[in-house]
Order: structure tokens, then sequence, then C-alpha cells
DNA sequence: TTCGATTGTATAGAACAATAGACAAATGTG
DNA sequence: CACATTTGTCTATTGTTCTATACAATCGAA
């Protein structure tokens, strides 16, 4: 059944950079080709000088009827990428891609000061509950200890950016929840309980498609995928602090990995 | 006419995280169920004993037909994630994620040594062209000078798990693509060049879905997922040699980031 | 105002995806 | 063997996606 899908190639960059769409493969035309502008746009090879192409020239391009590309359009209209106008054109809304540090002194805010009006973070939900035992393992505790877990959303300008799960260990850091809720920020809740400074020990990297919640809090479109980092937090003292699950939106976040040894 | 998507949740794990499927959301169902099980494979949330729960209770999970799951298996089976038996049942093929360190020493055999029995990395192809802007950039030569670009594959355990494309500065470089060629190293042919060490200097991750190239290369379906690092390479002296873009099969491969600052 | 270029809307048919029900074929067990 | 369990195959129906063609509406320039 899968091994009679057809792919039909499109140069879509000019600069020798193939694209292409693959039919009988499970995702509909217009959702590979929405993807693929997106992320055309997002590296300057379609529309730099903020317009794109008219509908007939890149339905040519990708080798499909012009309906199939308008619902492409459509849905990245929809996504505040895009914005149409009749008799005009279609222009790109918003484009680049925000460069997200990891070091060891990774902070949310920090990093992204230079790139971005706006930052904020959002509690969604806390709760304290017995550690997973991928949790108990990053934070050095015994299973089904006791740990706090927030769910946070950070938003850039206004959009989403990342939404992370982290877990904290519930007896040394009670009421934790309470001092992010009022500060915002988790450097200044650590500080409320003694913790001057805290360090990056290491990140792990993964991508995959956007599950259910994510697809919500997110704001993303059924197949969208997301950067997954998993990291550990730990004091001065080399003792872990925090292990938290961080999912970025992949088409408009890239992760920075500077390795001054 | 994608804001009327419906989605129905599932809890797959067992741990109160849920999955779900997307209705009318230009991704097919039993591609989404297939990316959904290859993931919980790799998570050890399903399958765990090497045998995946029947069609008939994975369906009903899921809130789809039979047949629907079956294609997912059915896509399953072709990557060989999946092996079905009729009368006996469907069972894990290969479940482990290679887990790629990036450091300043970052090379590709070394990290995965005790991860795999055996690694290689095949040339596809090589060229002497001008170099893009992006390439003169992050080799710091001056824009359409002389680059190198090699075409690369790298297997694990007979499978792939990356290709990357890399440049060098041809002129400082002749005759790389010969040597590396007969070394089937990068470390090797650096040496030839009296390149006694190297060093990473910066990594960007990504991440998109696989275009056609990539795809075919790295034997993947449609709508698969890969993790782009763009990193740049140095000598002792601090010039760079290499600028290389990797793309790493999402669904076997994890990038691991110790910062030790 | 007239015209070309461009996006928006409508309709119909073909190809693909998903559902439904029934039964065949293989496996292991009592 | 007889049976329950499980995967494999078949047919039919419905909804979604893609194609094809035609024309309307808007904009900007000649």
């Amino acid at each position: 059944m899968h091994d009679k899908s057809q792919t039909g190639t499109v140069d879509l960059s000019g600069q020798g950079r193939e694209q292409a769409v693959t039919r009988k493969s499970g995702v509909a035309l217009w959702r590979q080709i929405a993807d693929q502008i997106r992320q055309a746009i997002s590296a300057g090879t379609l529309g730099a000088d903020g317009k794109l192409p008219p509908e007939m020239i890149l339905s040519e391009r990708f080798g499909v009827n012009r309906h199939t590309l308008r619902s492409a359009i459509a849905a990245l209209v929809q996504e505040g990428v895009l914005r149409a106008e009749q008799g005009r054109g279609t222009f790109v809304e918003s484009r680049q891609k925000l460069s997200y540090p990891i070091s060891a002194r990774t902070r949310f805010s920090t990093g992204l000061r230079e790139q971005t009006r706006e930052r904020r973070s959002i509690l969604l939900a806390d709760a304290i509950e017995p550690a997973l035992s991928r949790v108990a393992e990053a934070l050095g505790l015994a299973p089904d200890a006791p740990v706090l877990r927030l769910e946070t959303l950070s938003e850039a300008d206004g959009r989403p950016v990342s939404r992370a799960t982290s877990w904290f260990d519930a007896e040394r850091f009670p009421d934790f929840a309470r001092v992010y809720a009022e500060t915002a920020s988790i450097t200044l809740a650590f500080q409320h309980f003694g913790i001057e400074d805290y360090f990056r020990k290491s990140t792990l990297v993964s991508a995959r498609h956007a599950d259910a919640a994510d697809l919500t809090d997110l704001k993303l479109s059924a197949g969208a995928i997301v950067l997954v980092a998993r990291a550990i937090n730990v004091d001065t003292a080399g003792v872990s602090v925090q292990y938290a699950e961080t999912r970025f939106v992949a088409d408009r976040v890239e992760l920075s990995v500077s390795t001054e040894a």
C-alpha cells in the first residue's frame, strides 16, 4: 500500500535545494505544501520581498492544481503566516525564527531579549505528585518521592514559543508554585529558596509531532513539529534542582548550542 | 476550513499523558496513529514486552476502525519498526533511540561507539562550487569563494542515521574529497592536511519535515521528521575549517548537549 | 474607463481515506 | 481435533482530498 508513492520535485529555493510533494503518503498535499512554504519563508528563500509569487506560478512549481495550493495558503493565513488580498497578491506576515541559546547559563528570557520586543511566561497548572521514574532519576530522588510539577507556557511578542513541564523536589521547595506565580520567574523563585545561581547540566534534544495538548496550548495545527528539550538544572553544589521537558514550536524556534570547551 | 477539526483523546501511555488523533487536519488518521505508535514504542510505553496489543484493542483505544489501524501498522511494518504474524500477533522489531552527543569534541563515530555494533559513512557526492552566502559566512570566506561540498550518509547497524552536507575551503583543502573517500573519516582527512585536532564551535538545532532527497537517502516515509544541526568546526587556531548541515532521523536519534561550563 | 493580473467562489468528477461487516487463514491451547 | 485468538482479504458505502473548468470580484496601471 505504501510502496507506490510518487514523488515530484521542485526547486523552490533557487539555490539547488529541491523541494517536493509526495502523493499517497497519508499527508495531504495541501499540508505538505503549507509546511514547505512556511519553511521557505523562514529560510528566506521565498517571499523575501514580503510578497509571494501568484497562485498560478506556485501551483505549477509544486505540480498541483491551483485549488490545492490555495488550501495550503488558506492554512497559512489562518496561522497568521500569510495575508491574502484579492487583486493584489499574498503577503508574508511574519518571518523570523528565534534562536534559543543552550549553555550552562540557559534562562528563558535572557537569551531572547535582543530578538523580541516582549516575553512572558504563564503558569498553566501545578500539582504535587509522586515522581515518575525518569523524573526521580533526573532529580536524584527516590522513586515515588513527592515532586512539584509546573506546567508553563512561554510567549514572545504575543505568540506562543514553548510549552514546558518542570519538576522540583517538593520537600526542598515547598510552596514553589506560589512563589513562581508571584515572581513569574524561575530564577527569582529559586533565589527565594536561597539558590543564588544555577546551571544547565545537560540537555537532550529530540523532535516529534506535537501531541493534542501542545497543539492547543501552542496554537498549532495538526502535523506541526515540536523540538523537545529535556534538561537538568543544578545548583552551585551540583545538586539537581529542576528537571524540565520543554516543547518548542519548531517553525518559530531553533536551538543554539555554543560549545566553548 | 481548518477550524472545524475534531479531536478525540486516548491514554496510550498509562501515565496520564494523552495521545490523540485529529480528523480533517490534512494528515490521514493512519499516519497520525503510525507516528504515535512509533513514538510510544520508542518511549517504552507500548510493546515493552516486544508484542503489540491486538488490532481490535488498539483500534478501540484510538477510536478508529480496525482497517484504519491496520494501515498504520502496515506503514510501520514497511519501515521495519513492526513485524506482523498471522495468528500470533504483531511484534516490535526495533526500539532504541541513539543519543548523539554534541560537545566541543563532537565526532560522528566516537559518541555512538557504545550504542551500536557497527557504524559507517558513505560519500554520496562531492563538488567544487562557489560558496552560498551562509556557507561563506560560516567559513569566514569571501562570497562566491570556491568551496568543496561533500554529501555523506551515515549508517549505524545497517540503518540510515543521518545525512550531512559539509563545506570546506577548496583552496586550503585541495583534493579533500579523494582523501576522505580513502579514509572514510573526516578526522583522518583533516590530519592529512596537517590539522591534528579540531573543535565544534557552535551548533544550531532545528527540526522540520524531511524533504524529498532526505526521504530517499534516509529511507523514510513522507511526513517523517528530521533534526537539523548546522555546525561550525574550527582548528586549534580558531579558524573555521568545516561547515556542516546534518539531518538526523528524529525517530532514531536524539541530540545530547552536556554543558559543563 | 478599459485591461491585465490576481485572489475568491462555484460545481462536478476522480482518487484516496475511513467505516462497516463478513469471512478466510494461521497459531496455540485444552 | 475443536476452539478461541489473531492477522489477512474482500466488498460496499461514505466522506475528504485533488483535479478541472469556468467565472466573479478587486486592484493597479495604461
